[in-house]
DNA sequence: GCTTTTGATGCAACATTGTAGCATTAGATT
DNA sequence: AATCTAATGCTACAATGTTGCATCAAAAGC
C-alpha cells in the first residue's frame, strides 16, 4: 500500500497489535477496526459478518482466538450483555468503564458512556477487578415506538 | 399427606405455584425449594443435581421449562453472571434487586444483599425494566487464600 | 371414584456458542 | 530467499439451550 494512503484507523490497529507483541494479521486488524468503527459492542457473529464483507477469510475458531487475544491483551473487553453470546468492545484510553443498556426489543447493546459502572463498597475480603452494570429495558428508539403506541 | 405434617417450605412453594395459576408438580416444587434453600443463585446444572438427589425424575428440557416458567411468572429471576450458563434465584418479597459478585477463582456467584443494583438516570427515552450489577474479582474466601499467600 | 381436559413431562433431534488438537500457512526476522 | 514459529483453518467435540411431539398426570367435572 502506498505510504501516503494509509488510513489512520488501520494504522493505529496495526500499531496497537505490534505494541502488544503480536503478529499483525488481516484478521486482527479487521477485528480491531470493526470494533473501533462500531458505536456499540459487537457479537462474535457480527464481527464475523464484517470480516466476510471485507473479503477476509476466517473461521469461527480463528475469530474466537483473535478476540481472546485482544481481551487478554487488554485491547478489547468482553461484555456479558443480555443474551448468551459475548459481545466485544474496544477499550478506549484509560480504564473508562461504562454501563451498558440491553434493549429487550431489538436485542441491541448500547454503550452508556456517561454512566460509570463503579464498584460500590463491598464487605471486607472482596477484591473487585471490574464492575459490570447492565440495564435492561427498551432503548430510546424502541421505547418511543412501543410505549407510546405506534410512533407518537 | 397428613395435614399436621406439611413442611412450611413445601407448602409455600405449592401455594406460590398455585397462586400463579400453574400446576403443582414435583419438579416445580423441588426447584423452588432448592432455590429457597440456597444462599446463592444456582445454575441449571446445580438445580438438576438437587432434583437427582431428591429422587425426582427429570430431564434437561423439563428443568429448563420449569425455570422458564418461574422466571416468566416473576417467581424466580435469571442472572447472567460470569460464565455462559444462566443462574437462577428466588425473588424475595418486594422487588429487592441486589448486586452479585462473581468470583473468578471459585466461579461462585454470591448475592450482595446489601448492595442495591439501582438504575442511574439515563438519557431520555430509555425505559429501564431492571438493573444488573455484577462485580468480578476474588470473593472473601478466595481472596484471603490467594492474595495473602496461602492461608494468612 | 372415574372420566375428561389440557398443562407438564420426557424423549429425540436439533441449534447456538464456544474449545481442543493438529497440520498448514504466513508474519517477522535473519 | 530461508528460517522460525505465531496464527490460521480444518475437524471434531463440549456445553448450553430449544423445538416438536407423543405420553402422562394435575386439576376440574361428573
Amino acid at each position: 500500500m502506498p505510504p501516503h494512503e494509509h488510513p489512520a484507523a488501520t494504522d493505529s490497529a496495526r500499531e496497537l497489535i505490534a505494541a502488544h507483541g503480536g503478529r499483525v494479521t488481516r484478521t486482527r486488524v479487521a477485528v480491531i477496526e470493526a470494533l473501533q468503527r462500531s458505536a456499540h459492542p459487537l457479537s462474535h457473529d457480527e464481527i464475523g459478518a464484517t470480516l466476510d464483507g471485507a473479503g477476509i477469510g476466517h473461521d469461527r475458531v480463528t475469530l474466537y482466538r483473535a478476540l481472546d487475544w485482544l481481551v487478554e491483551q487488554g485491547i478489547a473487553q468482553r461484555i456479558a450483555g443480555g443474551e448468551r453470546a459475548w459481545r466485544f468492545e474496544i477499550r478506549r484510553d484509560g480504564d473508562h468503564r461504562h454501563a451498558h443498556f440491553h434493549c429487550e426489543r431489538c436485542g441491541q447493546i448500547v454503550c452508556l458512556e456517561d454512566v460509570p459502572a463503579a464498584a460500590p463498597t463491598l464487605p471486607a475480603g472482596f477484591a473487585v477487578a471490574r464492575a459490570e452494570l447492565v440495564l435492561h429495558g427498551a432503548c430510546a428508539d424502541c421505547g418511543r415506538a412501543g410505549v407510546e403506541g405506534k410512533e407518537g
